[in-house]
DNA sequence: ACATTAAGTGATT
DNA sequence: AATCACTTAATGT
């Protein structure tokens, strides 16, 4: 059996089903910053996370990027399902937040599990609803939050979905993913840090208030 | 020791 | 909140 499959899926799906993800999936290690999927591929798998945590983004016509959400273990990437509904592609970039364990499974069978598995059914629905929901305060912190509101958010979410509230990141980088200025992201998180929020160290972020 | 990269700050729009 | 210009601090070679 795959390893970390029996760990992470074994309450979700029965065994017969956890048998044909053990055949049929291949497992794949994918190193930290590397990008899973990109906009405009045509999705021939959908991942199963083992371990670690993905970072989905959208980019403009200018090559801005703007961080939608994290996806953690135990998860799947919801835009898949919609994009193996029909033939289309990818409308978001995924890249590994950390290094991370996956196992793919061909979409043709995705499809098939569906009608033969009640768990696989309720397990695609049910994570096709959290996106959604995350999709939504996706908009909402984008449309009503400050940026200070934002940022912190960001590094709450990012804390969550890598089970460690010691971030390693930079200013730039936040920028990047919150589509702002390093200048900005610098200021905020020194306001938070005198706020005791958070405490700073080069490169790093530890984060205080959960 | 020097170059490079990350982060802090004031001023301006 | 963005941008510029500049400084300071940490790190790599």
């Amino acid at each position: 059996m795959i390893d970390g499959l029996q760990s992470n899926y074994a309450y979700l799906f029965e065994d017969a089903l956890l048998n044909e993800i053990n055949e049929i999936g291949i497992y794949k290690e994918v190193p930290e910053g590397s990008i899973i999927m990109d906009i405009g591929d045509y999705i021939k798998n959908m991942p199963l996370i083992i371990s670690g945590a993905i970072k989905v983004m959208r980019e403009d016509e200018h090559g801005d990027e703007l961080v939608l959400y994290f996806v953690e273990q135990g998860d799947t990437c919801a835009m898949t399902i919609t994009c193996c509904m029909g033939e289309t592609k990818s409308e978001i970039r995924a890249v590994a937040e950390t290094d991370t364990q996956i196992i793919m499974i061909p979409i043709q069978k995705m499809q098939e599990w569906m009608h033969t598995y009640k768990s696989w059914q309720s397990f695609i629905l049910q994570s096709y609803h959290e996106r959604m929901t995350e999709l939504l305060e996706a908009i909402d912190t984008i449309a009503f939050l400050k940026m200070d509101e934002r940022l912190f958010k960001y590094l709450k979410d990012k804390a969550m979905a890598n089970r460690d509230d010691h971030i390693k990141t930079t200013h730039k980088e936040i920028a990047q993913d919150l589509h702002t200025s390093r200048v900005v992201v610098s200021r905020l998180l020194k306001k938070l840090e005198t706020e005791n929020k958070i405490i700073l160290h080069r490169s790093s972020i530890k984060l205080l208030d959960l």
